[in-house]
DNA sequence: AAAGCGGGGCT
DNA sequence: AGCCCAGCTTT
């Protein structure tokens, strides 16, 4: 079979297949490009079942394209709570608010426009364009490139990005006449339910037949994808500190910079100790431990001003990110005395920012109820749950 | 071209 | 313990 027929015969069938039947998901129950638009955003590098509660909610809040302009973004981070990679739904307002300001509310059926928004790379224009306005754009992502690489046997690295610009070239001339939508679908569709990536069900697979990875019998070692680098380690030191006075049943939290990782997010204060195992100490021995309580009182009086007086050890946690592992000991503290130029202090009282050497840092003290007006990342969370619910 | 940017689920 | 997921932005 020549690889024209092949292509004419992929195309059809797996139309067909995705036509047959296909997930019943909350962003195809109509084609309103604010719908689809939300939901790409969402399911970049996130699961369809993961998406799912948090696609319902946010759409429950922010129902139009104007009402997510005119959300305040705190509002809008609580939302995407959990949710990760939260310069998704930073960029996600801001092309809400571009499309409000230059197209009068209204996504544009326009490829260039669609992709100029925030936020929009070359998968979500393709993915709204055909989608919402069954444009013959390709849209490919992972599921894609994997799909084809195995039906045609492609051996090009898909980490590469040239890659994906060769693999988006084929997968245009691919797509029926009038059916982009469905089609582009169908290929993710393939991919997250048939053609996974550990152990493909070749079998029910519509395209089976002609697929030149298998009748190679080597489905398994297609697609071709370096690996990436593990995450570097980091320990660090963070401290639960209880308010006394007017702040009694409080904590201090602080405001992340609204650049770089967790941007804008609330977090405990906390110093970075080391890159080594060897920066930790051992369970068994009280010295280092009263050392590394030492060490957090310091980095905490130089970087923020603040001076406290820890008590005691809470918990260990956790926290793999994608490029950085986190070791993070947490301990409870007292404000110390004898620091009335404690600046972040008196901000955090005032409930002011504050503007430190290293970087900008707003101290807010926080009872637990309002930990469900600001947005925290899964970690802190799991803290500050533990910490409240003892 | 490479690195930064979350979090969870599966093998 | 890796690997992957309906990727985009910055350097």
């Amino acid at each position: 079979m020549v690889k024209q027929e092949a292509s004419l015969y992929f195309s059809r069938e797996l139309l067909a297949w995705y036509r047959r039947g296909n997930r019943d998901l909350p962003w195809r129950r109509n084609k309103d490009p604010y719908r689809i638009w939300v939901s790409e955003i969402m399911l970049q590098q996130t699961r369809v079942e993961t998406v799912i509660p948090y696609y319902e909610r946010f759409m429950a809040q922010f129902p139009t394209v104007q009402a997510l302009a005119d959300a305040p973004e705190e509002e809008v981070l609580k939302c995407w709570e959990g949710l990760g990679y939260y310069s998704r739904a930073r960029n996600l307002q801001a092309g809400a608010r571009m499309v409000v300001q230059l197209y009068g509310g209204i996504i544009p059926d326009d490829k260039e426009a669609v992709a100029g928004l925030k936020g929009v790379g070359p998968y979500t224009a393709g993915a709204i364009m055909s989608i919402a306005f069954n444009r013959p754009e390709p849209a490919v992502d992972g599921n894609v490139m994997r799909v084809l690489s195995r039906f045609f046997c492609l051996e090009d690295d898909i980490a590469k990005p040239k890659t994906r610009v060769g693999i988006e070239k084929l997968a245009a001339s691919l797509i029926p006449e009038g059916a982009a939508g469905d089609f582009n679908q169908a290929l993710m569709e393939l991919g997250a339910l048939v053609c996974t990536p550990k152990s493909p069900s070749c079998l029910p697979c519509p395209v089976m037949e002609h697929c030149e990875a298998r009748l190679q019998g080597r489905e398994l070692e297609l697609p071709v994808k370096t690996k990436a680098k593990p995450p570097r380690p980091e320990y660090r030191l963070a401290a639960i500190v209880r308010g006394s006075g007017a702040n009694e049943g409080k904590i201090l939290v602080r405001q992340r910079p609204e650049s770089g990782l967790l941007a804008q997010m609330w977090e405990l204060p906390h110093v970075l100790a080391g890159d080594a195992a060897g920066d930790w100490y051992r369970e068994d021995a009280p010295k280092e431990r009263a050392e590394l309580a030492e060490a957090i009182t310091r980095a905490l009086e130089d970087e923020a001003g603040l001076l406290i007086r820890p008590t005691g050890w809470l918990a260990d946690e956790e926290h793999v990110f994608s490029h950085i592992h986190w070791h993070m000991r947490v301990y409870e503290a007292d404000l110390g005395e004898g620091r009335a130029d404690a600046q972040n202090i008196m901000a955090a009282e005032a409930g002011a920012g504050y503007e430190t050497d290293a970087a900008r840092s707003a101290y807010r003290w926080i009872g637990r109820e309002d930990m469900d007006k600001l947005p925290f990342p899964n970690l802190f969370l799991r803290i500050l749950g533990q910490y409240w619910k003892r």
